[in-house]
DNA sequence: GCCGTTTTCGGCCCGACTGTTTTCAGTCG
């Protein structure tokens, strides 16, 4: 948890000294810091202990003592003496569409705003609108920015983003204005939660930049289009009752490439090949790869692909769902990218339920969309007896499934159907079987499902207790968090990745859109640890199964690889690993 | 504040869009 907490305190260092109007390359490098901080692998000081901290890229000595300061004090003296300087609810101006640094000093200076209520005050009172740079329209903007913010739910989750996106891509695939058109941003790196929908585009031969963005802005869809120039526009679009900002870029063919590239990002990524082309003597912008030195006019070297662009600067292409400036730069110089795993990869699901528990389709029914997916084994696992609420099987009707699986896969010869179960961990770490009856599965995801407010001792002693049971392949959705409705347990995941290299127990990577849990810095982790995944959708229903291709992101995004997904091998080869557990107790 | 195959000092990504400051600063991504 230290962590966040300091990372949150280099993210407030960052905004204070940027309303101060400090220094902005200081600005940025503490803002550089709270995210490193934020996606630190363990706790700060026990890589400061190890020497990896100060190593870091972008994290100097300054950075370093501070944290050191706040190990010691509990509190770091800088931080303190720029709390002092203005109010900190000037800090959620910033928040406001519209408002920079400049505007909240102005307004704080001139007129002593210092919240959003006051800022709503302020343009309704039409005292806002005296001082310089806040026009008529800047107001009404700021007006319409504030609603937006109490309307909005915050970010959305990735299927709910793909939806908006699908819904715009669609619309301007008809209006045969586009040649290409392509998603990009967050949801292009399959961020967990997605703040606005950036789409790229070429136009169509004869078609005008400027007419695909007229109709785009002045789609049914639009309620408010906030910003519309010759080559990109930006609106809003409801859906489900929450506004939801989509983004739109016009550019060339020949461009396409660095235009992709730039508008995927992340910022931070696009920032290091940026620093990497000006070392080369080179210039990257949004349009192409430039040569700069010996030449008094920038010369045009390559933009049409995002691979050239990587070329040119001496990279390896970097999969989009790595461009997040965690050391993938530093990989593709050195041509140490992992080979990601990929949807292809995976040869059975080993988590789902039938309306034996709470799922909606029948034994049957899963074992068809199983073959209809081209799996080579699925795995039935449906809730344990103390799961009331989703119908668990009491040990006897458990051994009924398994005998109906047993006798069901006679008839079905181009797959496994496995019998499994997601047996529930109790309060006290024991699972909600005897060990007898779990022996006789041949797949155990044990999941947390009551208790998830426990204290971080108590909740990770739970974890530990259930992967000593030999019959305990896999840890289901560990953290139990739900995007949006509930926060992750407050578990000490190292302690919990250490012991799942030492039990031979593999962690989930739940696909469901809701959950991605294991999450990316986890699943990262976990490899770091020598921990083996599992990615499963927990599907309920025949539109379950097809969310594989989130958790698949998922585990990409924390850098795994087919050699680090138990599902990817063949059933025989995973029962062996299963074994080898099992033979150790 | 960070960093170094021209540098331990002097740089630090780069362009689009908006509004209103008649030439550009602020904000955003």
């Amino acid at each position: 948890m230290t962590n966040a907490t300091v990372s949150k305190i280099f993210g407030q260092m960052a905004d204070i000294l940027e309303i101060l109007g400090e220094d902005r390359f200081r600005v940025n490098s503490y803002r550089r810091s709270a995210r490193i901080l934020a996606e630190l692998p363990s706790e700060a000081d026990q890589l400061l202990r190890a020497g990896t901290l100060s190593k870091t890229p972008g994290v100097g000595k300054a950075t370093v003592k501070k944290i050191e300061e706040y190990l010691e004090k509990g509190r770091i003296e800088a931080h303190q003496e720029l709390l002092g300087k203005i109010p900190v609810s000037l800090l959620d101006l910033l928040s406001v569409q519209g408002m920079g640094p400049k505007g909240v000093k102005n307004a704080y200076d001139q007129l002593q705003v210092t919240s959003i209520p006051e800022l709503k005050a302020a343009i309704e009172d039409g005292s806002l609108a005296t001082l310089s740079g806040f026009g008529p329209k800047k107001c009404d903007g700021l007006r319409k920015a504030i609603l937006f913010l109490e309307k909005a739910s915050g970010r959305m989750r990735l299927d709910q983003a793909r939806g908006v996106a699908d819904q715009v891509m669609t619309f301007l695939k008809e209006q045969a204005l586009v040649q290409r058109i392509e998603i990009a941003g967050s949801l292009r790196r399959w961020v967990e939660t997605i703040g606005d929908v950036d789409i790229l585009a070429t136009p169509q031969d004869d078609v005008a930049p400027q007419a695909i963005i007229d109709t785009f802005t002045r789609a049914d869809f639009v309620v408010d289009c906030l910003a519309a120039g010759p080559t990109q526009g930006s609106v809003l679009v409801h859906h489900s009752g929450t506004p939801i900002q989509v983004d739109l870029r016009i550019v060339e063919a020949s461009s396409f490439g660095a235009a992709w590239q730039y508008f995927t990002g992340s910022k931070d990524h696009t920032m290091r090949l940026r620093d990497i082309a000006l070392s080369k003597g080179m210039r990257l912008n949004e349009y192409g790869l430039y040569r700069t030195a010996d030449a008094s006019e920038p010369v045009f070297v390559t933009g049409q692909t995002e691979e050239a662009i990587y070329q040119g600067l001496g990279l390896d292409p970097v999969d989009p769902k790595l461009r997040q400036d965690r050391g993938e730069v530093e990989a593709a110089q050195a041509h140490t990218l992992p080979r990601l795993v990929t949807l292809e990869d995976i040869r059975g699901d080993l988590h789902m339920h039938t309306t034996a528990s709470d799922g909606r389709c029948e034994l049957e029914e899963m074992v068809t969309f199983g073959i209809e997916r081209g799996y080579e084994y699925i795995c039935i696992t449906d809730h344990s007896a103390s799961s009331i609420i989703a119908n668990g099987l009491s040990g006897e009707r458990l051994i009924q499934q398994i005998k109906a699986i047993r006798r069901l896969n006679e008839g079905y010869p181009e797959i496994s159907v496995l019998a499994g179960s997601e047996v529930d961990i109790l309060s006290d770490g024991r699972l909600d079987y005897e060990d007898g009856l779990l022996a006789e599965l041949d797949f155990v995801v044990a999941s947390v499902h009551s208790g998830m407010n426990n204290a971080r001792d108590r909740g990770t002693a739970r974890l530990l207790k259930a992967m000593d049971n030999p019959s305990v392949t896999c840890i289901g959705h560990p953290t139990t968090r739900m995007l949006g409705r509930r926060e992750a347990m407050d578990l000490d995941m190292i302690a919990i990745l250490r012991h799942a290299a030492e039990t031979h127990t593999a962690m989930e990577v739940n696909s469901n859109p809701m959950r991605l849990d294991l999450n990316d810095l986890h699943c990262r982790m976990a490899i770091d640890h020598g921990v083996k995944l599992i990615i499963n959708t927990d599907a309920h229903n025949e539109g379950g199964l097809d969310r594989l291709e989130y958790g698949v992101a998922t585990a990409a995004k924390g850098w795994a690889t087919k050699e680090d997904v138990l599902n990817t091998l063949p059933w025989e080869k995973l029962k062996e690993w299963m074994q080898m557990k099992q033979s150790r107790s």
